[in-house]
DNA sequence: TTGTACTGTAATTAAAAATATTACAGTATG
DNA sequence: CATACTGTAATATTTTTAATTACAGTACAA
């Protein structure tokens, strides 16, 4: 993150919920987002390698949610969505020559791993029924 | 966030408390860093800011920490450094006729905060002393 | 009082990352 | 077999981030 994959997966999840039952189609949720269908395919691609929707290819196709709403909560959404670390670490490599420089990569990652872990406990308390039922 | 503002300023705040009662300059910085010094002015500007750090301009200057390392907690750190929210949201307008695309940005900005306060209230338990020990 | 070594900051350029677009093979439906 | 999807790769565009250049202002010290 912060990219806004995160985003765009809670945005896919509500509208499957929403609609639950149909097949939606890359292009009918690329509407509602406003963004590019190839994007949402490919997000697609990666909720459905987690186990969180299901796809289906041809004619009529479009994707559904794999469980109950009830039972998928933001944590584990987070966590399948995630694909860098929270907070970027400068690009280039800290000089090894300087004791801080040396060490700081390391120190930085214990803090964010455990930051995040309170991040993720957080989300996990809400699940996508619970932010469903929030749209009226 | 995700830019590295988070990981540069603890990068500054660590080395202005190991070498405290000097004057660090912007180019010893940058040169710790890996990055360019007027990045590190800019970043310098902005604790400066927040009350975080001193500089002196002029031949011989450079920046001290503004405060005790015991009373800076990570937390204000966060809050001071961060730009924009954490998680980005699409940057397009997601679609007002869409019932959920009307309503998202409210509701995620809602469950970001209170993520994000939780990753800040775990971040306030740590200090720049603290981290600062960790280097040997 | 002048040269030197810094900061502060703006403007520009370059590099990297995110997103959109195009393209098309594969698959299910009728 | 025509149609309407998915899956995915390749490319192009846009946006964001960081580096660079430039220079005025400030403090020190010879």
């Amino acid at each position: 993150m912060s990219d806004s994959h995160f985003s765009i997966s809670l945005h896919i999840l509500t509208l499957l919920d929403h609609e639950k039952g149909q097949l939606l189609n890359s292009e009918y949720i690329a509407g509602s987002i406003n963004c590019n269908p190839v994007l949402v395919r490919k997000e697609l691609a990666n909720l459905r390698k987690h186990g969180l929707v299901h796809s289906k290819e041809g004619k009529g196709g479009g994707s559904t949610l794999a469980k109950n709403p009830a039972d998928i909560n933001f944590g584990e959404v987070y966590k399948a969505v995630k694909q860098k670390s929270l907070f970027g670490e400068s690009k280039n490599e800290p000089n090894p020559d300087c004791l801080v420089g040396k060490q700081i990569s390391k120190h930085l990652s214990k803090l964010y791993d455990e930051a995040e872990n309170a991040l993720i406990k957080n989300l996990s308390t809400y699940t996508l029924a619970d932010f469903s039922a929030k749209f009226d």
